[in-house]
DNA sequence: ATAACGATTAAACAATCGTTTAATTGAACT
DNA sequence: AGTTCAATTAAACGATTGTTTAATCGTTAT
C-alpha cells in the first residue's frame, strides 16, 4: 500500500523517466534547510560576512545594524543548520563561515548569483 | 544623520575592510528571495522537476503527491520570483524551469548541494 | 567576592507562511 | 448553450518566523 498513483496526463515524457529519479526526501530536506537559512535577508548578510571575517557578536551587530539578541538568534540557527563554527576568544565569542563543502558551495552560489542579479 | 557607528571592537580586519564591501541591499535581497523560495521542501522539489521536465498542474500534483491548489499556490510563487515559466496548451497550464543565468545558478547549485549531503 | 562586559535565553508579540476546503474562472468539447 | 475537465482564487486555519524587551549566564578584571 501507500503506492503512488499513475500520473493523469502523459506527454512528452514518460512516468518513470518524470518521477524516477527525484531525489530522496532526506535530500531535499538537508537541501531545502540549507536554503532556508539563507533565505532570510538578516541571516544571510552575516553568513556572507561570516565567509570574509571572523567576527564577536558585537561587531556583527554593529556592521549589520542589528541589537544583539537578535543577532544571537541568527547566529544560533546558522550554527544549527552547520554552516557556521563559533569559538570563545576571553570573554567574547567568535563566529566564522564553517569549513565545509556544503559551506564553499553554498558561498560560491551566493557570489555567483549576487553577481547576477546586481552589480555592486 | 543616519551614519553607522563604529565597531565596539577591532581585531584582525579593519572596519573599512569588514564593513567595506557587503553586498547591498538590493542584492542581498534578490538572492535571499530566490534562497527563500527553494527554502520550502515542497518547492524545491517542484523547482527541481521543473528543471528536468515542462508539465502540466495535475502531473506535478500526482508526482509531488499534493492537491493541484497547493501545486498552484507554490507555481504562483515560484513564477513572481522568475523561476519558472508557464504556457498554456489547451485546457492545460505547462510550467518549466524559466532559461535564466540565475535558474542555472540554483539548479547547479542545488545538485552539487544535494551530491554532498547525500547519495541518491 | 563583586563589578563590568559580552553573549545568550525567555517571553511576548505581530507577521508571514503552508495547507485545506470550497468556490470560481477558463478552455475545449458535444 | 451547456457540460466537462483543468487550473486558479478565496477564505480559514494552525504553525512557524523574526524582532523586541527584559532577564540570565559566563568570563574577566578589580
Amino acid at each position: 500500500m501507500n503506492e503512488r498513483q499513475h500520473l493523469p496526463h502523459l506527454h512528452d515524457m514518460s512516468e518513470e523517466e518524470l518521477v524516477g529519479h527525484i531525489p530522496s526526501v532526506e535530500t531535499i530536506a538537508a537541501v531545502s534547510e540549507a536554503m532556508k537559512q539563507l533565505g532570510d535577508p538578516s541571516r544571510l548578510r552575516i553568513f556572507w560576512l561570516l565567509c570574509h571575517a571572523e567576527e564577536c557578536v558585537q561587531n556583527i551587530a554593529s556592521a549589520m545594524d542589528m541589537s544583539s539578541p537578535a543577532v544571537s538568534h541568527h547566529l544560533r540557527l546558522l550554527k544549527s543548520a552547520g554552516l557556521i563554527v563559533s569559538n570563545r576568544k576571553g570573554k567574547e565569542m567568535f563566529y566564522r563561515a564553517a569549513d565545509t563543502d556544503l559551506v564553499a558551495s553554498l558561498h560560491h552560489g551566493i557570489e555567483q548569483i549576487a553577481s547576477i542579479s546586481c552589480m555592486d
